[in-house]
DNA sequence: CTTGACCTTCTAGTTGCTGGAAGGTTTATC
DNA sequence: GATAAACCTTCCAGCAACTAGAAGGTCAAG
């Protein structure tokens, strides 16, 4: 099948399956005789995978190991777990990181009268804050 | 002072002042004869202003109009708080996605033995999920 | 036979910096 | 006065992970 379908297929846009291949996180797609790219089953299937990796967060780069360990048979599943359970780690950390800045701007937001004058206390926290 | 110095003050790595100088986001900075860049207090203080919103998560898109409204003694504070708080409905977009990620994420890797075995229900369900 | 929808490659832009090279200046030490 | 360390300058490249667009080849339909 054309590059189009096997996008539709996999849920990448067209752009994002010649990028994966360009960079060798997916092997080269056969040709066809008049240049055309042409995927198989299988090839979206890998494509739909990568898919579900990036929609889980987790980089090209640990998507280059979960692309190797998918095709290693002898795989150990404490190594898919670890890279999981990292991706877990980051995450909580970045929502941790969310949620404190989310609650410095509310704490603003709560006290800015937020009409027609200029007095505001989120530009007066940010211009004289001592240092976070 | 040299830009180190207030690279210091502000809080920001000198590459970083110099680049916001590039990109016009603040004043470029007087020079002395050697051709220094010398900073007074009061671009420091606007530095840390920016160190302090982009610590907050704003773009510096949001930190353009952060400092126009700053210098604005005429702004009305409802312009403020709504760039706050349209940076609050960013986080809480973020934090959902991360969230949805991270369940996920906890769900597979506690089915997943862990050990020296290749069967790997983290594996199995990027490979085989239906689209999420 | 032409129109439109595909496909190809290539370059460049996005966000917000960061690193490094090549070179000038200043300061401290000997 | 020489020299070395520690500043400063500009400019160019690169990071992640694409995305947009240009220039051009191919194919199916009417």
């Amino acid at each position: 099948m054309n590059i189009s379908e096997a996008a539709e297929q996999a849920g990448l846009p067209t752009k994002t399956i010649r990028y994966y291949e360009d960079i060798g996180l997916v092997a080269p797609a056969r040709r066809r005789d008049n240049g055309y790219r042409d995927y198989a089953e299988r090839d979206v299937h890998m494509l739909r995978f990568l898919s579900r990796a990036r929609g889980l967060g987790f980089s090209v780069a640990d998507c280059r190991a979960l692309v190797a360990l998918y095709a290693d048979t002898d795989r150990k599943s404490a190594d898919v777990k670890e890279i999981a359970l990292n991706r877990v780690e980051e995450i909580d950390s970045k929502i941790a990181e969310l949620r404190a800045m989310r609650a410095t701007l509310v704490e603003l937001a709560e006290t800015c009268h937020g009409d027609d004058r200029p007095d505001c206390p989120i530009i007066e926290d940010l211009a004289n804050r001592s240092t976070v």
